[in-house]
DNA sequence: GATTTTTTTCAGCTTTATTTCAGGATCGTG
DNA sequence: CACGATCCTGAAATAAAGCTGAAAAAAATC
């Protein structure tokens, strides 16, 4: 679970950081709205948390911005100003949830689940055709058979099951599996798609990658004939 | 868009429904927890809003029971507690916003369309006569028939639909679609467009490439005859 | 510290997309 | 109508994208 935490006050920016990373979560943070923006439109993050009142670009903007770019990530917004029309103007621009400073680290996680749950993060089973993902034990299985699967396969098994039918260009499967620092390589993911046939086929599960050339890849439930 | 209301107070429950079916929505409504689990997990509707404190079973119970049913419709709690732990326990049950009451009118709008955006996947896609050209799957599709487009096919035609009835030099598409710096020449546009022109009567589109001479290229609707 | 599993690397192969090219068709003008 | 310019098209050549098996390297496990 990767959050993009878009906050000035350094101070409470690393704060956030260091308490979400005690939850486990994958932080990264930017201290001022261009930034912000810019690594938001990256669409690999599964969560953003951003201030309103921010140097350069403020939430509002930054929230607009984002959505326009046609990125989808929920946004949290996350501010001092409590007034019934900024909480409008937030969700107007695109914001998922608006919760008024101080704030209290309870209420913060619970917003957090919330949202990451519509996500589809928080349930434990992940289903495609005749096949589910069991998110506990990293398991693939179709009816009596199941297979375990290692922690990158996983991970990408995880991306497309969420992405649904919808494609996943290698570079996005790259930064979200691998990171975006890593030196990882498109073949990478090829090579992770195959063991993933593999074993689908192994189980004698009724989904197929499909590779879209120039496109990535999506799932797709293969029909008996 | 339906809209389910489950609310103890009529009054409430029926301002809301008139407000929003004002709006657009349409609006049923239950006037306790059971019904409205009910109704709920019919699983038919965009959105749930329910109060928190009603007979039989209140808010948390209800949102708990209609997850535990495996019905993710996004639920925005709507309610006179407003304590700390009383939002967290709101999220953590299930619901996805929290609202306080007294809420206005405005705020809940935002608030709604908030958790509506977030449930359309919005494919987008340019249309032209009785075709249309998916932009995330780069696919070409007339009524049941449908075709994908490589990448340079797909920028081509991209550019052509975006256009309409307006000339495109090849010299604008050459641009556009290979870079100013490419070596590209004029004849690959040509073969371009023969390529979209067979992938069009593929398809049985009443779309027509029409070529000017000298001028360029531009689509048209072809009346049948 | 040896064994097993996972991850990375790589080269060759298949498939699909793109480019090139030559010759035919069409158009508009003188 | 005849001519040059423009446009169209099929086939061949080239390039790019994707797949795979095998081996090397790294991590995890015992």
């Amino acid at each position: 679970m990767k959050i993009l935490v878009i906050e000035d006050e350094k101070l409470l920016a690393d704060s956030l950081k260091t308490m979400l990373e005690a939850k486990g979560f994958e932080v990264e943070t930017a201290y001022d709205g261009e930034t912000g923006a810019e690594y938001a439109e990256l669409g690999i993050y599964d969560l953003l948390i951003m201030d309103v009142m921010m140097p350069k670009l403020n939430g509002y903007q930054l929230a607009r911005e984002v959505r326009a770019k046609r990125c989808a990530t929920p946004i949290l917004m996350l501010t001092a100003k409590s007034g019934l029309m900024d909480r409008v103007e937030g969700l107007n621009a695109g914001a998922d949830y608006y919760l008024t400073k101080p704030f209290d680290a309870r209420e913060l996680l619970a917003c957090i689940n919330a949202l990451l749950r519509r996500q589809g993060a928080q349930v434990d089973v992940l289903s495609c055709g005749n096949t589910d993902l069991d998110l506990n034990s990293s398991t693939l299985s179709c009816g009596e058979k199941s297979v375990r699967l290692s922690a990158r396969e996983f991970d990408v098994m995880r991306l497309l099951m969420n992405a649904g039918p919808q494609n996943l260009s290698k570079e996005v499967i790259l930064s979200r599996v691998w990171g975006l620092e890593s030196n990882a390589v498109e073949n990478h993911v090829e090579v992770y798609v195959g063991f993933l046939r593999k074993k689908l086929r192994a189980i004698g599960s009724n989904v197929v990658i499909k590779a879209v050339r120039a496109l990535g890849y999506h799932l797709e439930v293969e029909e008996s004939c």
